[in-house]
This record gives structure tokens, C-alpha cells and sequence, in this order.
DNA sequence: GCGTAAATGAGATTCATTCTTATTTTTAAA
DNA sequence: TTTAAAAATAAGAATGAATCTCATTTACGC
């Protein structure tokens, strides 16, 4: 099913010079599917229950190519998993509030802090790549049930 | 030598009700001597080196009861190793830039950044706790050798 | 369709961190 | 100062996320 979906995907990993094999379309289309951040295993194991076959491997492997392309996203939640978002477009990108009572995760763009950012890099004479500004915390759920 | 610099750390640690072995002292008195972001086993070898006699899992378990306590704050790069450094006064809090060529970290501290963060926090009902705001790139040094 | 380079599967391996248990140390009280 | 109980430590085993190995399969330009 959703044919059209494949063909797009298959479209973007050869536009970024992959191959495109049916693990890596999936994993795609799995990440596309959700806001969610997951790791590793959540994405095998999500793939296992679609019947896709794949191996522990070739989810790491895949990952670390799609996100050498900037097609996903590693986040590092400092919990010793790496998790794992579709990237979106550059005008796109979030920051994460993340609740350490539930896990929830909340994102947020600030464009202020964003410029702080560049304004710090340059006053360093720092040439930036990429950045991790998460906040750790309790959310309003959390907050009422001590 | 300097038993008073081990009589003070002694202090400092029952104030935080903990115990003062010389192990907790010996890793207290490490971190205070310098500016730099060691990884449990660099401390681990530190701490041979000055004849200390200490164990892997007694730095493990000392940096994580210090850190509970405030007494010294993880860092987390991405590079699958903890690094560790002093906490200073609350008024001492400072960000990193992360060079990805040759490791150096410089720190900084963006008072607008901090505000924002608060701000963000207030916008989503939060209540913040700690957060890692590093940013990652190329130093000035590594810069002009490409 | 063919050939070749690249990707995959399955499991072994690595390496940071945590756990286990016997022994030692700290600390408060006698 | 000696003593006792609780807590911390040493040494190495165990864990678990991530990486590696290598035989097999797949993608894709021709
Ligand atoms: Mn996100
Ligand atoms: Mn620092
Ligand atoms: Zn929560
Ligand atoms: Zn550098």
C-alpha cells in the first residue's frame, strides 16, 4: 500500500546518494508516520511487528546513514539511548523540553535563543554545526500528582 | 599535604550527608585543580597516578553520589563517555561549544540564552530542572587547517 | 538479465557503566 | 580509645547499547 509514498522515498535517499532498499524505505516511512523519539530498538521492534524483516544492524547502520544526511535526527536525551526523529526542513527545527517524572517530550522553537546562539559562536570565533538545548524538568501533568 | 584543603572538602562533604571517605576527598580535590572535563576513567587514572588507591566502580558510584548532591556536574558530548566537572556556585553556571576536530571546550555563559529558556518553560507550564545547551562545530584553531 | 559494488542478517565483539559480594572504613556512641 | 552498625570500597562479573565481521543477498547501471 501507498505506493506514492514509496516512490517519494525512494525518491529522496537516491537524491542524497543511498540506496534505496526496502529497509531504509520503511524506516522512513515509519519515522515520517509520528512526532514520537524513538530508539533503536523501538524503531526494530516497530518494524518487526509491520512485518518488514530487518536486522538489529541494519536499523543502526541505516540510522547512521539517514542521519549523516540529515534525513533523521539523533537526539541524545542523556539516558545512554540514542533517539531518533525525521528531520524536517531547516526552518523547521526544535528544541525539547523533556519531562524526567513521564518522559514526555515537549518541542519548542525560540528564534531569540536561536540567535544567542550564533551571537555566542561568533564572539568565539566558533564555526557551529549543529546544537543540543534541552531542558529537563517536570511538565504540568507531573507537576500535580507529587 | 594541604590538610586544610582536606579538611574543608571533609566539611563540605557532611554538609551534603555524605560520607568522607578519602576516595570521595581524593576525586573532589582533582576536580577542584583544574578547569577540564574528564571522563570516569581519565579520573581513574588520575587518581592512580597520584597513588591514591581507589577502585573503577568507587569512582563510578562517588560520581554519581556528588552529583546527586550537586557537588560536581555531568556532562553529556555525545560521545558515548560521561564527562564530569566541579560544580561552582549556582551564579557559575556555564554552556560549552564542542569543537568536533580536536575536542576543545570552551565555556560560556549567555545570560539572555538563560532567560529565554526560563521563558519557553513558562510558555509550556514546566518546570525546569537542568538543561545541556552545546553547541557543536569547529574551533578557530582547526579552522584555517583544513 | 548480468555483474559488481553496496547493503543486509545473524551473531560475535566492544566498551562504558552497573551490579555483586566479601572486606574495609567511617562515624557515633560507649 | 574501643566497639558496633551502617555504609563504602575493591575486584571482577554482568549488562546493554552500539559496532563489527563476514557470508549472503540486493540494488541498479549497463
Ligand atoms: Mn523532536
Ligand atoms: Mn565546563
Ligand atoms: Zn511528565
Ligand atoms: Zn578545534
Amino acid at each position: 500500500m501507498s505506493a506514492a509514498e514509496n516512490q517519494q522515498l525512494k525518491q529522496v535517499l537516491r537524491e542524497h546518494e543511498l540506496k534505496a532498499t526496502t529497509q531504509r524505505i520503511a524506516l522512513l516511512k515509519l519515522l515520517d508516520a509520528t512526532h514520537e523519539h524513538f530508539d533503536a530498538e523501538e524503531i526494530y521492534l516497530e518494524l518487526l511487528k509491520k512485518q518488514k524483516n530487518v536486522s538489529r544492524a541494519t536499523v543502526y547502520r541505516s540510522l547512521e546513514a539517514l542521519a549523516e544526511q540529515d534525513l533523521v535526527t539523533r537526539l541524545d536525551f542523556g539516558d545512554g539511548r540514542m533517539r531518533f526523529e525525521r528531520s524536517k526542513g531547516e526552518d523547521e527545527h526544535h528544541d525539547h523540553l523533556i519531562c524526567e517524572e513521564c518522559g514526555k517530550v515537549i518541542e519548542f522553537f525560540n528564534l531569540e535563543m536561536e540567535a544567542q546562539q550564533l551571537s555566542v559562536c561568533e564572539e568565539n570565533d566558533f564555526t557551529p554545526s549543529t546544537h543540543t538545548m534541552h531542558i529537563f524538568g517536570t511538565c504540568s501533568d507531573c507537576k500535580q500528582t507529587p
